[in-house]
RNA sequence: GGCCCCUUGGUCAAGCGGUUAAGACACCUCCCUUUCACGGAGGUAACAGGGGUUCGAAUCCCCUAGGGGUCACCA
């Protein structure tokens, strides 16, 4: 009988949803709900300078979002937990101890200062900083004569020497790395708090992780955990390192880096749809077979094939993620996509917060009229300017098309069938039959016909449909700019 | 710098010894449309370089170059 397949998404909770942790994430569930098996979210925050309150939630807030569910956490206890490493201090003091009861680790009394200039002076021989193993074969006396300066210490793996650790990547294929590039590393903090990669190893074992799926930047993390499961007698999970999301430098993508909208919660603002971004992020660094690359979550969970992760990194392109947004939301219900844009036609002030049911109604017909272009809820502002701008944007472009000699005619008709109508009957339909009238008397039409009117009353040679254009600017306004 | 990984069009990528080297985004052209879009049909564009192995190499091996990751009491 084949085990079950565990897998584990494991953030820290020091900010928002990123986009590469997302990528994890959506990776080791396609991977676990199409093996049948469990996913579970596990919280390292054991560097507590960092973590930062609502961190934890926002992870989960917006794995939920993005449509992502799990088996165990912090907020569904399964068999396991605790399910936050502070959590497990006590698990981690028992492992702990046997290690150093058994040599395989030792307490160190170097304290930051000494640790830099050691690191110091060998940069400046040129060779790899790694720590000495100064504290390794201290006697009990010298330990004792060192607490009593006051010294805290920290306990130290024992590194074996000489040794080659492989592993087998699902993604990269074998891997190796020599013992000796790694100096004895540090397992439990002064503060009493195991460090990353010890938590890891002893986590997963506990916690009966199967296959760790995880970013590339882990892969020299590897070694250490490999070691860590072998002093404690246990067999490794499978491991597999994608690669990284870089930005358009080719280099891993910073928090910092303003270029990029990197945070899941910022796509959520922007109006974007959980199922295209879900859809978005799993062809980023994966392929499906075949041609086709527009799936639902059903059906990556049906065709996800860990083997088809890329090995090479994947640039993020904005103008991909758009156009697949922009196909979700065609499909989507028009109500859907309304709703998606009504908070930011509110903030830029288009709409109060409170609209009445005139005011929805020309929200309905701006979004129906805009449907087609949207490529996420925000661009409804920034497309729909032209029915704030006051004066229309004069381009080169535009200029070549007003310099048509029959431009004054096409306007002055139109204006002339706009101002022989009262308001009332001022209708998308009478607009239509108004324009055909133009062309009628002046035996202009097509490009010649339409364009002047769209670029007099938008300033634009592009955009929405005229008729539904003219109707949403107005009588009145259609009239003042016609004039101009 | 040491160690590790990577290298097919502008971008994402298929390919796993024999292909006219897929497809998608972007771009361009045309069609549809009395304008604009949407939609549809086409088009431009790639195996980093050099050695091998082989009847045959984008695919296997080696070297070079370039890129990236990592070298913390951060995760």
């Amino acid at each position: 009988m084949s085990t079950k397949v565990r897998v584990r998404y494991a953030p820290s909770p020091t900010g928002h949803l990123h986009i590469g942790n997302a990528r994890t994430a959506i990776f080791n569930y396609l991977f676990a709900r199409h093996h049948g098996g469990d996913f579970i979210i596990r919280i390292e925050d054991t560097d507590v300078k960092r973590n930062v309150a609502g961190g934890e939630e926002s992870q989960l807030t917006y794995l939920k979002w993005l449509g992502v569910d799990w088996d165990e956490s912090v907020d569904r206890q399964g068999e396991y937990g605790p399910y936050r490493q502070t959590e497990r201090l006590d698990i981690y003091r028992t492992h702990t101890r046997q290690l150093l009861d058994n040599k395989l680790a030792y307490r160190c009394y170097c304290n930051e200062e000494e640790l830099e200039r050691e690191r110091e002076e060998q940069s400046e021989r040129g060779e790899t900083p790694k720590y000495s193993g100064k504290c390794r074969n201290l006697n009990a006396e010298e330990q004792a004569k060192l607490e009593a300066e006051g010294r805290i210490p920290s306990v130290r793996f024992t590194v074996p020497q000489d040794r080659v650790y492989t592993f087998h990547d699902t993604v990269k294929g074998d891997i190796s790395f020599s013992s000796d590039d790694f100096g004895d590393f540090v397992i439990v903090k002064k503060d009493g708090i195991p460090t990353y990669n010890y938590a890891v190893a002893v986590d997963d074992h506990l916690m009966v992780i199967t296959h760790v799926l995880r970013g590339e930047d882990h892969i020299t993390n590897t070694p250490r955990q490999l070691m860590i499961y072998e002093a404690f007698g246990w067999a490794p999970p499978e491991f597999g390192h994608m690669t990284l999301i870089v930005n358009d430098q080719r280099k891993k993508l910073s928090k910092r880096d303003e270029s990029i909208v990197q945070f899941i919660a910022q796509y959520d603002d922007l109006g974007y749809l959980p199922e295209a971004l879900f859809n978005f992020i799993t062809l980023l660094g994966w392929s499906p077979e075949g041609e086709e690359e527009i799936f639902t979550r059903e059906q990556l969970i049906e065709i996800f094939n860990a083997h088809r992760l890329s090995k090479s990194p994947a640039v993020f392109d904005t103008a991909k993620l758009s156009w697949l947004n922009q196909h979700y939301m065609k499909q989507a219900p028009l109500e859907r996509v309304i709703a998606l844009c009504i908070p930011h036609l509110k903030s830029a002030g288009r709409l109060p917060e409170q609209p009445n049911e005139n005011e929805i109604e020309w929200a309905t017909a701006l979004v129906t009229l805009f449907r087609d272009h949207l490529r996420f809820g925000a661009e409804i502002v920034t497309l729909s300017d032209l029915f704030f701008q006051e004066v229309p944007v004069l381009n080169d472009e535009v200029s070549i098309v007003m310099a048509e000699e029959t431009v004054p005619t096409v306007l002055s008709a139109f204006r002339s069938q706009i101002e022989a109508a009262p308001e009332q009957e001022f209708t998308i339909d009478n607009i239509k039959g108004w324009i055909k009238a133009v062309q009628v008397a002046t035996g202009i039409k097509g490009k010649g016909l339409f364009m002047p009117i769209r670029v007099a009353l938008t300033g634009q040679t592009h955009g929405p449909d005229l008729n539904g254009t003219i109707w949403l600017l107005g009588r009145e306004r259609v009239l003042k700019r016609l004039k101009q």
